[in-house]
DNA sequence: CAAATAGTGTCTCTTAGACAGTATTAT
DNA sequence: ATAATACTGTCTAAGAGACACTATTTG
């Protein structure tokens, strides 16, 4: 798998990608970590992932990583920063590449984590947990990063499963931003940025309230006009 | 300098930083570029970059090569991304992370090029001629960022002097966006940003027309509201 | 003076948000 | 029936953009 090349000649160093996965899950955002099986921080919590291989791409690694640790395949993943800190790593000079990625929230088992020491953990308990390198600050960076995307982009449609109710849409804004927002104006406005929202022609019934639409997320990358916090 | 590790036990890989630097000059958007001294693209033009230390951070890295390479000290520089191909260079596995950095137009030799293979290029003929590695999608991925960080970041008066007038700040916008903006508007607009200009209390006057009022750049970090293409 | 730029006033049209009211379900 | 959710209607206030108008300079 891991090529050979010619000993370095300059300043050489590790390349690791760290990837941030949320999702929501019983009302809360929550995040992917594994248990650390070597030092530093052994036996605690962490973010997955791990050094890039010689003759793979950045996304590549990250898909990989993720994959062999915590069993999942995600839709959505993006880079997000790169973290150079001379001492970030105390064994070697390692430069950590974040990405962020989000998940539907899929019924246990489906697809879900078939490796022991991984879990998912709501948001703000693995944030007042003691992580190891610059893990909490990865973790930071790439909650911005996903609460600044729900106004722009329809990246909370891959929070989703593949068909979903606007109100699903609107709890998913709700909970990552924190904030109540209003079920009328939140359907109307969704559903007039161009090629955000595809009817589907059906309609589901959860619980008691009048049947939902159902919508499968649409060709736009942008939203426009944008989701306003 | 470079410090010495002990040999690498896993895949281990080069990391450079490249820098696109704009500023608007001659009413054109423009970007530094070295003429290269070595292959790939041997006298050929490209972004100014090199490897980083093994004790450096990232942006000091970028900082060092700009100020090497160019002669340029800079207020404004931000990561952009990392790029990772296995094949973007042809000699080792390297990895680049992208900075972009702002300036203003500052008047020839201040503080300018020292650098003899180092020049401002109008960036669409920077974009039409022939780079090397990446730095085409380099160039382009700097100039969304910039674009977009007009809207909502106070980073078009990095491209003014400390101290400037509205109708530069339009100058600035128009120029970068490619499109006319009403004066008054944007007048209005601009100044009614929270924490984004704070009045100077003189006024200059530039050729024809009634002397405009100058200002310096306030704490805001964000704009808000922000100013809309 | 004319031409050019800075800045104010005002009008119109769109949109965000508040909230009342209707539709349709589970229990 | 009651409660809960989905969705429509409607009002109000704020903001964006168009553009007329005033202010102050250079030549």
């Amino acid at each position: 798998m891991t090529k050979r090349q010619k000993p370095p000649k300059y300043s050489w160093a590790y390349v690791a990608v760290d990837i941030v996965v949320l999702t929501v899950r019983d009302r809360r955002l929550q995040v992917m970590a594994i248990r650390r099986g070597r030092k530093p921080g052994l036996g605690g919590l962490a973010l997955p992932g791990g050094f890039v291989h010689l003759d793979e791409d950045l996304e590549t690694a990250a898909r990989r990583e993720l994959r062999e640790e915590t069993g999942l395949e995600v839709d959505f993943l993006e880079q997000v920063k790169t973290y150079g800190a001379p001492d970030r790593d105390p064994r070697n000079r390692t430069f950590g590449v974040l990405y962020l990625a989000v998940m539907p929230n899929l019924p246990e088992g489906a697809a879900g984590t078939d490796a022991d020491d991984a879990q998912w953990i709501p948001v703000d308990e693995l944030l007042a947990t003691d992580l190891p390198f610059d893990h909490h600050d990865m973790l930071v960076d790439a909650l911005e990063r996903a609460r600044a995307k729900l106004e722009y982009s329809p990246i909370a449609a891959s929070f989703c499963r593949p068909t979903f109710t606007i109100g699903q849409l609107r709890q998913v804004y709700e909970i990552i931003w924190g904030v109540g927002l209003d079920p009328a104006n939140f359907s109307r406005k969704t559903r007039s940025v161009d090629d955000f929202l595809v009817e589907t022609g059906d309609t589901v019934s959860e619980g008691p309230g009048r049947p939902a639409r159902t919508y499968t997320v649409g060709s736009a990358t942008v939203l426009n006009p944008p989701i306003n916090r």
